[in-house]
DNA sequence: ATAACATAAATTGTTAACAATCCAAACAGA
DNA sequence: TCTGTTTGGATTGTTAACAATTTATGTTAT
């Protein structure tokens, strides 16, 4: 439960890379003791997003700009076998809610609600990840899109935080039209233009507050 | 370190899937006290290797057969480009390195000798993983041969447990031949080989002693 | 003999206290 | 003023003890 609470925050680009995860001010925010932090800090660890120095303390993880291109390389891989299986498992409930999402990153664009924007962009990927229907490769998207978000943080220009919603809203036409390739294809590129947005020259302040980690989070 | 020994053994099918993983009996095997047993745990949960269940404590996890598809095909998926990357990569070092492994393979063959058949399969798979030089596919490569393992412990036959040398020295072939679309063949009908030798009829039992933890291993 | 139940042992979960290490600020000397 | 040292505070690491839950054992009744 607090693993989910840090994930979401790294995830809306809440908490910054860097930001120091102390034992004591995270049992005070989610007022339990230090052993569910230390546990929850082990698992955080394991999946790569948190960096955890020996006498130190667990840190947000700051990826470099080599495991930056093989994150993007990753989900390239994990994406593409996600796609063909959207393409071939999608119904019509999945493509009623493909179609919902795209409304809902439209509306959310046009009232440049960056934080909320940031997070539908996401949505939409994990969303192509859970009608994939594969668990494994769910997870490993759900971890990747996480360490995207730090990346972006990181080395991102202002634009380069969010998905071009019309590269999402083809992705989805050519998922309608049973047209494999294409959707590979789209998505391949749409992944390329994500990282071809990022700029590894200036690397942005890191480390920050977390007292972000209780924020409403903008529900809905 | 406590995670290294556990990976491993799960790795050469040592530990068997459901066996249960005390926190007393790891914490006197490996002389140490439990807060470390417990952070080893989660992190070896969290790498989807054990169960953590309530009050009841840890448990080597058993794939179902749905989890197992979705293993062989993320593996696919990561393996492609992995061979891809190798095919691109490798020198004369890595060219040398996998028939040097071939040829380890051959010999253990002959010699019959099945838990070290099984750890030089998985390795040549890890090996090509290394100097597919992407350390986010690697890693994740880890994670599905471990989890290979505990499916084919569990459902597979006799002859399954290893993979056809022959199919991995053609690998190593068309590596060498700079072929990457005959590579990418290679091993995606490989790795379906190694699942069709599955039979999700009879499943083994469960569960079993966890003194292998210590085993000697049968090193280099 | 089997099933249900009560009791005891073992295991996991939780908490607190103490030790070791690191970090920052104050301080002395050049 | 800058460098190096010392000291105090804060943080992480470690251990032990206690509570809660589950599992095993053994007894009794049908």
């Amino acid at each position: 439960m607090i693993v989910e609470h840090v994930l979401d925050a790294v995830a809306d680009q809440r908490l910054q890379a860097g930001t120091k995860l102390g034992e004591q001010a995270l049992s005070d925010l989610f007022s339990c003791n230090r052993a569910h932090v230390r546990r929850a800090l082990a698992t955080l660890a394991a999946h790569q997003v948190v960096d955890l120095i020996p006498n130190r303390g667990a840190f947000v993880a700051t990826p470099s700009e080599a495991e930056a291109r093989d994150v993007f390389q990753a989900r390239r891989a994990i994406e593409a076998t996600i796609i063909r299986n959207v393409v071939r498992n999608a119904d019509a409930a999945d493509l009623t809610a493909l179609r919902a999402h795209l409304e809902e990153e439209d509306r959310v664009r046009h009232a440049s609600d960056r934080p909320r924007a940031i997070r539908a962009s996401r949505a939409f990927h994990m969303l192509l990840g859970r009608i994939g229907r594969n668990s494994v490769l769910e997870n490993y998207l759900s971890e990747l899109t996480m360490r995207t978000s730090l990346i972006i943080g990181l080395y991102g220009s202002d634009r380069a935080s969010l998905c071009d919603d019309d590269e999402h809203s083809r992705i989805v036409a050519s998922i309608a039209d049973r047209d494999e390739a294409t959707a590979q294809k789209l998505v391949d590129i749409h992944l390329r233009h994500i990282e071809a947005e990022i700029d590894f020259g200036k690397e942005r302040p890191r480390g920050g507050p977390l007292s972000v980690l209780i924020q409403t989070s903008s529900p809905e």
